[in-house]
DNA sequence: ATGTCTTAAGTTTTAAGA
């Protein structure tokens, strides 16, 4: 089974790019965040004529928004709500006969790193204690599962372009990656791209828009992340970022991750 | 401190979020 990650900063704006990247990687799976579309002009009909038909969408106006787009049938969906919010940053669907996809667009936190003077920070560690709280009650890590994402967080040294230089930027600070980890303790969830490109390697998802040539200057961060359950951990057999994708035109500011398992 | 991009509001420009 192949599955993709993409965080794709407005579906409606960038259809041609997920249709672009469908058609050259050819995913079972595609899970797409900041689709930035309530569910009513979600581009589900060319999505389906492309060949993946089984959707599910959660939606607002503006902001956010995650859908899971699959060539195979999916059941038990659920959509859950952090934080007391309806703010569609969550999907979740069993694939038939196959594992359980969980899709999260993790709050991105704001500027300044302090829970205390900055509320946007305050929601991230609030939306990572209950997504720990939830998937540790809630779910076994018995199962197969995948859950997959914009989890906003660089966790290693390796994820950044400068350990040092972000130790104090929201995405790489030690709070965040201890929140993280926490959340990766929940149902023993393993790093499925780590297990094939080795921590001591440099890898990133995400280039900022603000540089002048992104790929020169290189300062990226591994935001987006593909974790399985301990039941897949021996079927991993490729993972990569696909850097090709930052340098489309009018690319997302995210690469696409993609993970092939044996199941 | 800065840089760029997207959406939404409501009108040709601003604000918010990332």
């Amino acid at each position: 089974m192949r599955i993709v990650t993409w965080n794709i900063n407005s579906v409606r704006l960038r259809l041609p790019l997920v249709l672009r990247l469908l058609q050259e990687m050819q995913p079972d799976v595609l899970c797409l965040q900041e689709t930035k579309a309530l569910v009513d002009v979600f581009p589900t009909g060319p999505l389906a004529e492309a060949g993946w038909s089984h959707q599910l969408v959660a939606g607002m106006k503006g902001y956010n928004g995650v859908a899971i787009l699959s060539r195979l049938p999916i059941e038990e969906t659920v959509s859950r709500e952090f934080c007391g919010r309806t703010d569609a940053r969550h999907v979740a669907a069993r694939i038939d006969g196959g594992p359980e996809v969980h899709n999260f667009y993790v709050p991105a936190g704001g500027d300044v790193p302090d829970p205390a003077v900055n509320d946007k920070f305050a929601h991230k560690l609030d939306f990572l204690a209950e997504m720990t709280q939830w998937l540790g009650t809630e779910r076994s890590p018995d199962h197969p599962m995948i859950l997959v994402g914009d989890l906003n967080i660089a966790p290693l040294e390796t994820d950044v372009w400068s350990h040092k230089q972000l130790l104090n930027v929201v995405s790489h600070t030690p709070v965040e990656v201890e929140a993280l980890d926490k959340v990766q303790a929940s149902a023993g969830w393993i790093d499925a791209v780590r297990k094939i490109v080795p921590p001591e390697e440099r890898l990133y998802s995400w280039w900022s828009y603000r540089a002048k040539d992104w790929s020169a200057a290189d300062k990226g961060r591994r935001l987006d992340h593909v974790w399985v359950t301990p039941p897949l951990d021996g079927g991993i057999r490729h993972a990569e970022v696909i850097r090709d994708a930052r340098g489309w035109e009018k690319a997302s500011d995210h690469a696409p991750v993609v993970v092939d398992l044996d199941l």
